[in-house]
DNA sequence: ACAACGTACAACCATTTAGTTGTACGTTGG
DNA sequence: CCAACGTACAACTAAATGGTTGTACGTTGT
């Protein structure tokens, strides 16, 4: 259904707002209703509501429904997800890392067989 | 200057369009000059080089002048950076989590105050 | 019963974004 | 020398974004 990049784009974009940022700490910490999040912020209720809808749709969070209430709680395992992209950047990273440290080595081989000294070939 | 918020809205934002991704993947691989980058996609060289620019200015990639090329490389520190935001948000799951053990234990305790087995008090 | 509360969603507006084309300018290879 | 290359940036367009207000509807406490 939705692509690995799909996904990847609602993460990043999610998390791209501050506010939204914030409301995902607070549901990490705790569940907490939209209207009780929506007086933490100097905007409206409906700002608000959108936000916690953008992170929903992204899998960030979820949202119960309880009498009048939606309580929305934060979803550890999405924001591990996002994480394990990360790490998969640094491993590219690392791969780089790696090739120039063998192209080094081999640098190396090549000018000892060129200039042999005499230590190595008494 | 800038707030630590503001970074982290260029990180997100950044991160949140696929080709962006795949420029910053590219280039923690290896230097990559703009244009060689541009011929992998199928948009404008200006597109390509907007989208670099975007990442230069969350600071995940840097460029140097190399004479008729800007050779752009990318910034693991910086991933990593990013990284650690997630690995702070799960902190405050953990808290959460923690606080709930927290609360069970007090129950428990309260419940065996109020109808102590016979084994306690014999 | 009913007023207040909590939620959802539509319609609208200003700004930003991702793309385009065009232009200008330094660098380089033949 | 100069044509081709690589880069940068401005100006424009269509679409998405973040905010607003207004309306509707189920739930709750008095």
């Amino acid at each position: 259904m939705t692509d690995d990049e799909d996904r990847a784009d609602a993460w990043f974009h999610a998390l791209s707002d501050r506010t939204r940022r914030d409301i995902l700490r607070r549901v990490l910490a705790g569940e907490h209703s939209v209207s009780a999040l929506a007086r933490s912020y100097d905007m409206s209720f409906a700002a608000v509501q959108k936000h916690v809808a953008v992170l929903e749709r992204a899998g960030l969070l979820t949202k119960r429904r309880q009498g009048r209430e939606a309580l929305a709680s934060g979803d550890v395992e999405a924001v591990r997800s996002v994480g394990a992209m990360l790490t998969d950047l640094e491993a590219l990273w690392r791969g780089r890392i790696s090739r120039m440290d063998e192209l080094f080595a081999e640098q190396t081989r090549q000018q000892q067989d060129q200039h042999p000294t005499r230590h190595d070939r008494p």
